[in-house]
DNA sequence: GTTTCAAAAGTAACCGGTTACAAAAGTAAC
DNA sequence: GTTACTTTTGTAACCGGTTACTTTTGAAAC
C-alpha cells in the first residue's frame, strides 16, 4: 500500500523530453507532434501515470471541486433512534448538487457544521481555497458572516440558509405551493379552521410558509389561530410529541393542520392514530416536500412538491455562472406544485395519485 | 467578489519576518518566541489570512481528505417521480462517514459513479491524489479494479461493495439478523413458508441475505420455493411493480415475505394493499435496515436493524487506521437487531416497538 | 547547401506552502 | 568582552504540476 505515484518528471525521463512536453501532452496543447505525444503517451501508460489534481489546482489556482456545507441534525437526544430523521431533504439536494457538479466535471468537497464547529464559519473559511465556490444550506452561516467569506469565494445558499446581498439564493417558491394547497383546501374540502406545524423558527423556509399560509387564509376568508401553530424541528419525532401535547391543551381542532415539511407530517399522522383521530375523516393533515415515500404513506400524503434534486442542480449553475461571472439572478425561484393525494380528504384509487 | 488571498510571504513581508517562521507560527512550533509569534498572528489577522490547504496538501503529501465513492440510482425511469427512492440507507452512511471524518479533522470528497462513468474507476483514479484513503459504496470497483487502486490508496469497502484482498471490508451481519428474524417468525407466528424479494441481484449483501435466508429457513425446516423468490431493485417503486407481477402468477401465497431492504417492503405492502390483501393478515412482510420511517409505516415495518451511521463511522476508523499502518482486520462485521413491530403479525400498542 | 521563419520543445520561474540546513542571535560561563 | 553552546530565525530547495519566454528543430524557399 501506499506505493509512490510517479510524476510528470518520471514520465519526462522516460520518454526522454521535457516535463513541459509532458504537460502539454496531459493538457490537449495542439502544439504537440503526433510522434512526440505518442512518445509521452506511451510513458504515461506504462508508468501508470495519473496527474495529480491538487497540483494541479495549486498551479492553475482552480481545483474542479465545489464545497457544500450543511447542518449536523441538531437533534440527538434518541441518538440511535432518531438518527437522520430529518434529514431525507437535505439529503436529496446533496445528490442532485453532486450529480450536476459531476456533469460539469467537478467534485463535491462536503463540509458539515453543527455538532463541532457551532460557528459554521470557521471550517468554510479553512477550506475556502480548497474550493472553487461554495453552496452553502441550512443555517451554516450567519447572515453576518456571509460577505467573509464570499469576498474571496462565490456562494450559493439554499434550502433556509436565508438570504444576502452577497451571495446568490436558491428557493423554492413557498408562497405559490402553500397558496395552491389552501385554495385545493378551502375549494375541494370546505376548510375554514386551519392549523400549522412550524419547523424550526428562524428558519427562513418556515417563516416564509407561515407567513404564506396566514395570507392564503385571509384572502380565503379561513381561521389561522395562533394557539394552532404548533412548535417543532421539522422531525417526526417532534411532530409527533409536539401533536400530542397540542391534542392534550385543544379540544377544537382546525379542519386542516398543514405542516412544514412530510417527515412532520408523518409523524403528526402518528400521533393522531394514536389518539384515536383518523386522517382524514377527523382532520386532514398536509406536508412539504414530497419525499419519494409520502405516496406510500396511509393514508397517502398530500403535500407541496419541490424537485430537491433540480434545486440542488440548479445551484451548481448558478455557482458555475457566478465563477464565470457571467450575469445571474441573484435569487433564483424554483416551481412547487400541489400534489393531491388522500390525507386531505381527496379520495382515488388505493395507491394513486389523485390528480 | 474573487478577491486575491494573502500568501505567507505576504504575511512574512507584514510582519518582518521570514516564510519559515510564518509557516512554524502557522503548526505551532514550539521553538518561535512568544513575541515572534505575536508579531505574526498580528500580521495575520490584519490581513484576514487563511492558509492554503491545497498548498499545504503539496507539500506535505497528506490532503485531509476521505475520498467517498458511491453510484448513482440506475434507475432514472420515471425521472421526477422516483428520485432517490432506494437512497435513504446510503445517504445515512455518507453522513455517518461525514460526522465522523469531522471528528478526526477530515473532510470529506464525494465522488460518483453511474451516470457518467459507468465504469466507475475513472474518476477514483484521477482523484486519488487528492484524497488520503477512499471508501467505496456499492458497486463502484469491481473486484478486479480493486487493487489498481489500492496499490497507491487505501480503500475500504462498505455496503454491498463485496470483498477483496487488496481492501478493507466494513459490512453488516447479514446471517445474524436474518437468522433472528426467521426463528422469530416461525417461533411467535408459526411461519412455515418464504417468500424473498431480492434487492439487485449481484450485490454481495442481497446474496448474503438471500443465502441467510435459505440456511434459515431450511434449519428451521421451513420452505422456500424458487417461485417465490421476487426480483427487484432495492426501491418501492420497483417492489410495488414486481409484487404486483408475482401475485399475478402465484395463488397460493407465502406466509412471509422478507424484504432485503424496507423500502422494497414499503412497496410490497402498497402493493398487496391494492390487491385487497392485509399485511400482516394475509401475509407478513418484513424489511431490512429499518429507516427511519419504518416504525411510522402502516403497519409498522417488522425489519432487521443495522446502524448506517455507526458503520460509516466504522469504515473512517478502519481507514484512519489503514492510513496510519496500524494493524486493522480485513473485515469488520457491524452487528445487527430484529426490530419487532406490527408487520409480522406482532400486535402493540399502535406506533409502539413491541420489543 | 543556406537562409528564413513558423512550429515544436526546453528552461526556469511560479503557485503557496513545508522543512533541511545554515546562519544569526541570545545566554551563560569565564 | 570573549568564548562556547543552545535557541531562534532565515535561506533555499522541494512538493507536482503549469506556462512565459527562449532555444532548437525542421520544412519551405532560395
Amino acid at each position: 500500500m501506499a506505493e509512490q505515484a510517479p510524476t510528470i518528471y518520471d514520465v519526462a525521463e522516460r520518454a526522454g523530453v521535457s516535463v513541459a512536453t509532458v504537460s502539454r501532452a496531459l493538457n490537449d496543447v495542439e502544439s504537440l507532434r503526433a510522434v512526440t505525444r505518442d512518445k509521452v503517451m506511451r510513458a504515461m501508460a506504462e508508468l501508470d501515470f495519473v496527474p495529480n489534481n491538487v497540483a494541479r489546482g495549486l498551479s492553475r489556482g482552480k481545483n474542479w471541486v465545489i464545497g457544500l456545507a450543511f447542518m449536523h441534525s441538531p437533534v440527538k437526544a434518541n441518538e440511535a433512534e432518531v438518527e437522520a430523521d430529518s434529514l431525507l431533504y437535505t439529503d436529496i439536494i446533496i445528490r442532485g448538487v453532486e450529480a450536476q457538479a459531476a456533469r460539469h466535471g467537478y467534485s463535491l468537497l462536503l463540509c458539515s457544521a453543527g455538532e463541532e464547529h457551532p460557528d459554521g464559519i470557521a471550517p468554510l473559511r479553512n477550506l475556502t481555497q480548497s474550493v472553487d465556490g461554495w453552496i452553502v444550506l441550512d443555517r451554516v452561516l450567519n447572515v453576518e458572516e456571509v460577505p467573509e467569506i464570499s469576498r474571496r469565494t462565490p456562494i450559493v445558499l439554499m434550502a433556509g440558509a436565508g438570504d444576502s446581498d452577497a451571495a446568490f439564493t436558491v428557493r423554492v417558491d413557498n408562497e405559490g405551493g402553500i397558496a395552491s394547497l389552501v385554495s385545493h383546501l378551502v375549494e375541494a374540502h370546505g376548510a375554514r379552521r386551519f392549523g400549522y406545524m412550524s419547523g424550526l423558527e428562524e428558519s427562513p423556509d418556515n417563516v416564509a410558509r407561515l407567513r404564506a399560509l396566514r395570507d392564503a387564509t385571509r384572502r380565503w376568508g379561513g381561521q389561522l389561530n395562533e394557539e394552532d401553530i404548533v412548535s417543532c424541528d421539522w422531525t417526526s419525532g417532534g411532530a409527533e410529541v409536539q401533536t400530542m401535547r397540542w391534542l392534550d391543551r385543544r379540544v377544537d381542532l382546525p379542519d386542516v393542520l398543514v405542516c412544514a415539511n412530510d417527515q412532520m407530517a408523518v409523524g403528526a399522522i402518528h400521533a393522531l392514530g394514536a389518539r384515536g383521530l383518523k386522517v382524514p375523516r377527523d382532520i386532514a393533515v398536509t406536508g412539504f416536500d414530497d419525499i419519494p415515500i409520502a405516496r406510500y404513506l396511509t393514508p397517502a400524503l398530500t403535500t407541496v412538491r419541490q424537485s430537491s434534486s433540480a434545486m440542488g442542480a440548479e445551484a451548481v449553475d448558478v455557482l458555475l455562472a457566478a465563477m464565470a461571472n457571467e450575469p445571474v439572478a441573484n435569487t433564483t425561484t424554483m416551481a412547487s406544485r400541489l400534489q393531491i393525494r388522500h390525507s386531505c380528504g381527496c379520495q382515488g384509487e388505493l395507491g394513486e395519485d389523485v390528480a
